[in-house]
DNA sequence: CTTGGTGCAAACATTTTGCAGCACA
DNA sequence: TGTGCTGCAAAATGTTTGCACCAAG
């Protein structure tokens, strides 16, 4: 079973960004046993050049394609399982197709636009989700651990 | 590309519900020009006897389990992807690891709850999410095709 | 007859994993 | 000298599909 909460920033937290997202990753995989490797790098930096929901298959190409030195397969599907556990950036299974990934660190909580025409997705901002979200949920008694928004629309194309 | 959105009922939707289920899937069936068969009015029998959130592994064993005749799981995929595309049910791939279904024929609009220790998912109504899906859209000019909000929780097991 | 349905097994596609060699502390 | 990382290829898994046979109009 593969289900993760997403945990972007919300309104009441008290984060403040100082470091630059590498070191922040350096940081996890360090308290983790874990090394800052090269390859590591390079894909957290394609992933922050990306800039938008993604699949690993295209970050796999994007990193290849810059770069002289390769990567393989597996090592972006561990490195993304690392990255998705560290909470530096979400797994969006909303494609039975192929995962969809989006860097979520230091980023607000947001809806998902998708377009069921040409599977491309996009993030946009919607905070009075969070308001939404918590009034249902306090309604029941339970407390949310994180949510995911996705909208449908259709382009045409 | 498998991306569906979602189409339950609306406030504003003119839809009355007059007859039964397996008479709409008949009918429809018969505009597609295919066949009411006893292998798809079982599972379409089982779906609504479920009436929850369901893989369709458990479909597949709910529907051989309960009667002598066996159903093959080809057969029970490529009748839920009809029952996808009537609009009848929803495929919700929350879960990387296999697609969930969820009837959605006469439902109202809801949000998923999601479990994210046991991966069991429970469908809640949440009719303000319209609202809010329909002014965050309104607000950049997009049409929206439906939408699906999934909230996780952790009940600890 | 002709069209479509079914079951079976093989095919598929993405993701995961076992393993041997490498690199760095 | 050990611990972890990498690439490769093989495995794993849910889902789809080709095909031969069956059923119904």
């Amino acid at each position: 079973m593969e289900l993760r909460p997403s945990r972007p920033i919300e309104d009441g937290d008290a984060i403040e960004i100082v470091e630059p997202l590498c070191a922040v990753f350096r940081r996890m995989l360090k308290d983790d046993g874990q090394k800052y490797t090269p390859s590591r790098a390079w894909i957290l930096d394609t992933i922050i050049e990306l800039d938008s929901v993604f699949t690993a298959e295209a970050l796999l190409s994007e990193v290849n394609g810059t770069r002289t030195e390769r990567v393989s397969k597996a090592t972006v599907y561990r490195t993304l399982e690392l990255l998705d556990q560290y909470g530096i950036i979400e797994r969006l299974p909303f494609d039975r197709e192929q995962s969809h990934y989006q860097l979520v660190y230091g980023k607000r909580a947001d809806a998902l636009l998708i377009d069921v025409d040409t599977g491309e997705a996009e993030t946009i901002e919607a905070p009075e989700l969070i308001e939404l979200r918590d009034k249902i949920c306090a309604a029941r008694g339970i407390t949310p651990e994180g949510h995911r928004l996705q909208i449908y629309v259709r382009s045409g194309a």
